[in-house]
DNA sequence: CGGCGGCTTGATCGGTCTCAAGTACGGTGG
DNA sequence: CCACCGTACTTGAGACCGATCAAGCCGCCG
């Protein structure tokens, strides 16, 4: 993994390389405001134990956000994707890493800029404490996926991803099977098998590694005990 | 399990035989408000998908929140102790179910008041996000737990536990091996083994099934990879 | 064509689950 | 006080699922 330039991380709003963009300020709602900077893939958005200082809504392309354990194994905490905001951490530093999975576009808003927009204006507090709240409840189901079975989990996932894209019949995945692997919390290799399974059995095809079809939803959803 | 009585836990503000109390009301912070209400060992508190039109703070005693999957497997995604709120949730219905570990007592108090109180109190506002924050950062935590080795798992629960009680050298577990299994994504016998194993390596000594004492803080240190 | 990264497939190992006894403890009744 | 019981916990033997180690395969780009 590449190491990325932190310090261009950690002011957004300066003009370097990356994006200038024609920054909008004070608009009425967070969802209008926000200034464009684009990452490439692989690239560190932020890092753990960062100050939390800008809060982040995907424009175009995959986020991955994830922890690193000493010992070197790693966690993906999340998958987001276009129109989903991420970063915010209620204390003053990240409690995770965040990397592009690919190409990418994010929109990057002060976190003191909406903490007083949230302190002056009530529905921009009730805002924040959905997003925060949809988190836990990500989270939540997050923790429920690790106690299944690897199959339990890929078709979990598999689901889960076709119900956040648009598309119904067919999935692109953005994301490698190490990142899969890491979000399942099991080995590439049994990801692999797994979905060569599940292909085998008629549930779904594997077009290519990341394009996969439903072919038969009611096998998928016998395979899925939440 | 025994079937409590859902009507009374609905309504915790009427009067019924499991405790009257002297309400308070209108108090300035939600630490100050709250009626108290008490619970039976194993008596259910509330249940997933039900109206989440109270908010509860544990007084005394311990609660267990979980979800059962359909195929009945429960996973335990929290414990909280004396002085923990719970049972808010960003939707109107609960995610979880909530049980009494031990006998024990809440105060409750209603949804719609702490709300209100939230629209016109930034303090409370924030009060309110935070809980929910903190909640989050307790869900990913938990998440992490669910890849590690049962060892690792089983350590992580014990030095959680006693960073949560007051209690430094020993350690009083108010729950069942189950309840402790079903934390970690592990089998009883599995809980069970490695408590013994730990006991043997000197690292814990296990005094009765629920009191542990910790011999060697830096085996369990060593042990614990986050 | 060669090389490389990402993915698949195979063979074996090991950790955890499962099934099955056995043990300790607390309560209840004699 | 002890006998009895039920519940919670521990311990053992074996099976199984997923990890590990190790090749191969595929697609892409130079």
């Amino acid at each position: 993994m590449p190491m990325p330039n932190r310090t261009l991380l950690a002011r957004p709003f300066e003009n370097h390389s990356r994006r200038p963009a024609s920054p909008h300020s004070s608009t009425a709602t967070m969802d209008i405001m926000g200034v464009p900077m684009s990452f490439n893939r692989n690239e560190e958005i932020y890092g753990e134990g960062e100050a939390a200082d800008y809060l982040y809504k995907v424009a175009s392309g995959a986020v991955r956000i994830y922890k690193v354990l000493n010992d070197g194994r790693r966690q993906i905490g999340a998958f987001y994707f276009a129109g989903d905001m991420f970063g915010f951490e209620p204390g003053d530093e990240h409690a995770s890493s965040a990397e592009a999975i690919g190409d990418m576009t994010v929109l990057v808003l002060k976190r003191s800029t909406v903490l007083a927009l949230a302190a002056r204006n009530g529905d921009v507090a009730r805002q924040l404490w959905r997003i925060t709240a949809n988190e836990l409840d990500r989270s939540q189901k997050h923790s429920l996926l690790l106690i299944l079975s690897a199959q339990e989990r890929v078709t979990s996932f598999l689901l889960e991803m076709a119900g956040r894209s648009c598309a119904n019949a067919e999935l692109e995945l953005p994301m490698s099977r190490q990142d899969i692997a890491d979000y399942l919390g099991l080995t590439i290799e049994t990801v692999s098998r797994t979905l060569t399974q599940l292909e085998s059995a008629g549930a779904i095809g594997v077009l290519a590694a990341r394009r996969i079809t439903f072919r038969n939803s009611g096998t998928l959803n016998r395979l899925r005990p939440c």
